[in-house]
DNA sequence: CGTCCGACTGAGAACCTTCTCAGTCGCGCC
DNA sequence: GGCGCGACTGAGAAGGTTCTCAGTCGGACG
């Protein structure tokens, strides 16, 4: 009398039982971990479970604790360093606490967004990390983030949403100081690539704030705006050039730029992939840098030490960006789980408390790319 | 009559069906799509569903369709821009599938492996893909691949498996051809910097072939060792210099090796950030390169354009790689798919069908850190 | 010797959805 | 008008686990 095993799947708790010969009730106590099973039945149901090769359906068991122990991680693009490395630290942080990943990317598209919160959800995942992406993404959240469902924001914040978690970098302070190094070497000519150039008019006289419901991109601009201002320069949009996010692009704008504005003497990189194209294009003009033109980059790569120069840029927390997100994470799942039945249906999450505002900060690393602007023997304002 | 919610959850097929007037199956059917629903019921339904935010409950669906529409990805190190594209890719290409990505890292640790595998496993991942880790991965491996899970290897190919879908890359012949490249140009003392050095004595006489069961940088270090015979070179122990995977590590036996060993005109590095150490040292020891010494790099990453001399490196396809693997892994869980029940519950999967092994080409990119090696005027052998 | 207690076990509900099977109802056709 | 058929609906099992509740059994104590 072989186990006749119904279907082609592995084994079920309730095949290891038959053939251990005691109940699933019991199977299922030795197996599981819980409750009391006596030495002999424990044995026979040891064996019997490793013979059939048996592995606990995750499944069922989630479907029962109504926990997965998975958490949804919803980013642009993996592919990108700074996403791989805050997406690792943050593996590593709850994974620590016997949670797995779901990972989905959006390059920056809403639908996709929305695709993949549909799916987390649908997927029951226990937590959320989610770098917004673009317009609608508050409402797209708002549903499940009001459901109960812990969830941080990545990079990115939404002060639409002040009931939830937000792990941000200080972009706008970053910026500012990147900037005001420059103008305190005394340029007057400071260009800018960015994303978010086509931004320009509305970020102008914007007094974004750190932690205010922008893209890192247009934060960094306005911390631009901000520092030229501050040295009394009126920013000229002329000498803010957009670039769309890729290496070839930005070295193609900054091309132009150089060409059409040649009394630029420094050039402000709103981040990695902008930087390496302003690098390159650099290289190719025959300006000497930082003698002719100095050049800050974002976000300190590998790479920014090995270019001749040395790139002076700002250092973003990348892996604390991840580290923060997990922990916030984690401690509102426990949160949760505390508080679980004992609250009432409604709001359980979404009480009046308000979300944590984690603001990480960046810092300027000054190495070679910089120097005094050309012909300057004045003394630098301030 | 407040629709009483039984608990904090998300509400159930059961609640909609309540709140429409149906039966939960009227409500199952509009809601899950499948079977006839009369237009009255299902408009009753439809409102009900959104009114009450309902989102089906992939688990259940899962457990009932014996599938989950997800694979597990296990890789050494998301963090790594190699795994990072790779997962990017590879993303993509389940996606559009239907398919979810669920991600761990394993930091080469076998023990951080077998829990990753035990993990998909649990959850029924309806696929994986899996770069291996050091010893022991086939025995893991084994009895998923026996039952009949549809997996894929990638980056390193494992012999001992061979019913398993490999995807690698001809790491041997890439190497080969970058060292060769060198010893065309006149080079006889050209060093190498792997993690594999450690295994020298083992891989001194082996006839591994690409598509063998060693790990890409020991296939590398064997590529090295051919091509120098080739050459009629003898390789000396004293140049085969090992690092761990650090870039400051490599950077320092660099260092070593050039102050031990002066007579060294050029370098080969078997990874990116053994690389980026090379570049490093290379710039700090007061040599010009490539006047006095040559350097290959693996791995085409943007920086490697943005030093000065351009790297001469092997350029490895890494989103290829994750492109084939995934739809290979597609293929495999398509071909399951068909023959589900049909088969009987043994080897489904693991019948003698010999598993595909694809090996993607990398290809050596010549740019400007290769020159002749100093001092040779006699024609190049070859 | 009877009773009670503890250790252990088994039956069965619950989790949420899918899907089979049987049943109801209206309508068209003979 | 009766019958058959098709469209639709509902009851209930299945999927694999957890967990409650009730029950069995041996032993200890009065």
């Amino acid at each position: 009398m072989q186990h006749k095993e119904r279907r082609g799947g592995p084994p079920s708790i309730v095949e290891v039982a038959r053939a251990a010969g005691v109940s699933t009730a019991t199977a299922g106590r030795v197996l599981g971990g819980y409750g009391h099973a006596g030495a002999a039945s424990r044995a026979k149901v040891e064996e019997a479970a490793q013979r059939l090769g048996y592995r606990p359906n995750g499944l069922a068991r989630s479907l029962i604790h109504g926990s997965t122990q998975t958490v949804g991680v919803v980013v642009t693009d993996v592919g990108n360093s700074f996403f791989a490395s805050a997406v690792r630290a943050l593996t590593d942080v709850v994974r620590a606490a016997g949670y797995e990943i779901l990972l989905a990317n959006t390059d920056s598209d809403p639908a996709a967004e929305q695709r993949a919160l549909q799916i987390m959800w649908e997927k029951r995942v226990d937590g959320l990390v989610l770098a917004p992406q673009g317009p609608g993404t508050a409402e797209r959240l708002r549903p499940m983030a009001e459901a109960g469902l812990p969830t941080v924001l990545l990079d990115r914040p939404l002060a639409a949403l002040p009931h939830v978690d937000q792990v941000t970098i200080n972009n706008t302070a970053c910026a500012r100081s990147a900037v005001g190094h420059l103008t305190r070497l005394g340029h007057r000519r400071i260009a800018v690539v960015s994303e978010a150039a086509r931004d320009l008019d509305r970020l102008r006289d914007a007094r974004v704030k750190d932690g205010d419901d922008e893209r890192p991109s247009a934060a960094r601009l306005v911390g631009h705006l901000a520092a030229l201002r501050r040295a009394g320069i009126e920013p000229d949009p002329e000498l803010v050039v957009h670039s769309p996010y890729d290496r070839h692009a930005a070295e193609r704008s900054v091309r132009r730029l150089l060409r059409r504005n040649p009394e630029v003497t420094a050039l402000f990189c709103t981040d990695n992939v902008l930087s390496s194209g302003a690098v390159a294009a650099l290289q190719d003009s025959g300006r000497s840098c930082p003698g002719d033109i100095s050049l800050v980059g974002f976000d300190d790569q590998d790479w920014t030490t090995l270019v001749r120069p040395r790139l002076t840029v700002v250092r973003q927390p990348r892996r604390e960006l991840g580290t923060a997100a997990g922990r916030r994470l984690l401690e509102r799942m426990a949160e949760r789980e505390r508080h679980a039945g004992q609250e009432s249906a409604q709001g359980a999450g979404s009480g009046a408390a308000a979300g944590e505002r984690i603001v990480l900060r960046g810092r300027l690393i000054t190495r070679e790319s910089t120097g005094p602007a050309p012909g300057t023997a004045r003394t630098p304002s301030a």
